[in-house]
RNA sequence: GGCGCUAUCGUCUAGGGGUUAGGACGGAAGAUUCUCAAUCUUCAAACCCGGGUUCGAUUCCCGGUAGCGCUACCA
């Protein structure tokens, strides 16, 4: 929690929310919402809601280069999928006053000082890794009245934080997730606050906003374990005592590097899942049992059920694999469940059977119809039962169930319709004998069964030799839900339809 | 290069000085229903390496190795 000290840089902007947890996502806008991102959302929002406290979304905006409002869209997009949503909301964009009340305060103190070393036009092969460390990549620091003429004259500059070094010292703090951490200042670099344009970096913004918003607990990816140290130091500078942390092991890919778009394709956006047809419950469920664990074997649990075990004890430090397929193509399509994490796939299939139909059906109809099917949610309704322990991701239904909204059907090889060790006049007596009892028989499950078992006897048939044909000839093809139910869906007209179809097939193809 | 973090089945993980190292996904085999799916049963599959501490280490300590992170006027 932060405690107000004295000497705080303003009085604006650093308004008290009494003694309450209050936690913030922080995403910059500078692409869609990553997988990763969409963890340390959950994970936020889940120790919010576990203890009462209060959601923060905040836009870390202060890049103007990066930043693009499409970015903020997307990035919106996918909070709105999760469906968990979030309390307070703010623009660091918009707290720029703050910022720099707050750097200006650290300068005053003279931990600060100005660089007028212009800035290095960024390439991508900033191979600064290597050769010695720096502990001030800029220049080294200016007398004050220099500095100060310089700066008057309209020279721009980037303010430093000026670490201590000759009298270098631990800095530490206790991480929630990873214990006691401690750095000497001797191996932290002389930072900037400010860039040369005045605005402010992202360790300046986030420490200003995390104290200006009484943030108690920041929950962030283990990225920033290290960054850490210098935000104490600008905490320390400033007169604020630091909220307390806990940082994320990371999401990686397969091949143990980190996610990108780039390398590891849409795999790596949340949306891609949403269009894939993952439930967003299961997909919180998944990345939730990334890093963090219930203790107790669970692995199917509810927003309920994980609200009311979550805590920062159960989040584990080593990096977990996203065990996606690399290469994979198109997510939305028919090898999208070779290309996910097969254990999100899994869950997701468990959250639909946990789905009542009606809540199943909603959700299908609306993937059916924007496919092109017109499709009415009574009928659906019915469908939906057959389904569901059919589909592992919502699209699923286009494969599964597509014979129940096309008129004709796609056309199938006939060889199909040959019952297991019969012929094609096997089937031939099958299905003309069905086509004669589905004309009479009620189309009910049980009435149908009976007919149909019935029908086969007579024909010498075993019920599999009888129903498979008849199976083909409505759905074309031969795995499908279970018979006596399907023909039910179809009604009679469409199945003696298709019955006779299937007899022409036949005999066209002999 | 420097600094930091991490290391249990292929993957996600539980566990912890003495255990047959547990569960889940995925894989394999079988049972079951009209096919498929679901369900059930069974099987294969792991403590990174080396020292130390100890009667005894996978567990504690140290070192190594590997991976990751930070080392930007990105976040």
């Amino acid at each position: 929690m932060f405690t107000r000290m004295n000497d705080s840089p303003s009085d604006k902007g650093l308004r008290v929310f009494a003694n309450r947890l209050r936690v913030r996502f922080a995403p910059s806008p500078t692409g869609f919402l990553h997988v990763g991102s969409a963890r340390t959302f959950i994970f936020n929002w889940l120790y919010a809601r576990h203890n009462g406290g209060t959601m923060i979304l905040r836009l870390d905006d202060t890049d103007v280069e990066r930043n693009t409002e499409a970015s903020v869209q997307s990035i919106f997009e996918g909070l709105k999928w999760l469906n968990l949503g979030w309390d307070e909301e703010y623009k660091q964009s918009e707290r720029l006053g703050l910022h720099r009340e707050m750097a200006n305060a650290i300068f005053e103190k003279g931990v600060a000082y100005r660089d007028f070393t212009p800035a290095h036009a960024e390439d991508s092969e900033r191979s600064g890794a290597q050769g010695p460390w720096l502990f001030n990549p800029g220049m080294p620091e200016l007398s004050r009245p220099e500095s100060d003429r310089r700066a008057a004259a309209g020279e721009p500059f980037a303010m430093r934080f000026r670490v201590p070094r000759g009298d270098a010292r631990p800095v530490s703090f206790v991480d929630a997730v990873y214990g006691e951490q401690s750095k000497s200042t001797a191996d932290i670099e002389d930072f900037a606050l400010l860039r040369s344009d005045g605005m402010p970096t992202y360790h300046l913004a986030s420490c200003a906003d995390d104290a200006g918003l009484s943030i108690s607990h920041v929950i962030r990816g283990q990225d920033h374990l290290t960054n850490t140290f210098k935000h104490i130091l600008i905490l320390e500078a400033a007169g604020i005592a630091p909220p307390q942390f806990a940082h994320l092991p990371l999401l990686i890919a397969p091949d143990g590097s980190k996610l990108s778009k780039r390398r590891h394709g849409a795999v790596v956006s949340v949306t891609t899942y949403r269009d894939a047809g993952f439930l967003p419950e299961a997909f919180v469920n998944f990345l939730c049992l990334l890093g963090w664990s219930p203790k107790d074997n669970r692995e199917r649990m509810n927003g309920k059920e994980l609200v009311e075990t979550f805590s920062l004890e159960g989040i584990n430090r080593a990096n977990a694999v996203v065990n996606f397929k690399e290469g994979a193509t198109s997510p939305v399509n028919a090898q999208a469940e070779e290309t996910f994490d097969p254990k999100a796939v899994w869950l997701n299939a468990e959250h639909i059977r946990a789905l009542t139909v009606e809540d199943l059906s909603n959700r299908l109809t609306p993937i059916v119809r924007e496919a092109g099917f017109n499709v009415t949610s009574e009928k659906m309704l019915q469908i939906t039962p057959l389904v569901r322990e059919r589909i592992k991701l919502l699209r699923d239904v286009l494969t599964v169930a597509d014979f129940f909204f096309v008129d004709r059907l796609p056309a199938y090889d006939p060889a199909e319709l040959i019952p297991q060790k019969g012929d094609a006049d096997m089937a031939l007596r099958a299905l003309r004998r069905a086509h004669e009892v589905l004309a009479q028989t009620e189309f009910k499950h049980d009435p149908l069964d009976q007919a149909l078992r019935a029908a086969a006897q007579e024909l010498g048939l075993k019920a599999g030799q009888m129903f498979q044909p008849i199976r083909v000839a409505v759905c074309g093809r031969k795995n499908a839900p279970p018979l006596f139910e399907t023909l039910e869906v179809l009604g009679r007209g469409t199945t003696l339809e298709r019955v006779k179809q299937a007899v022409e097939k036949i005999c066209t193809a002999v």
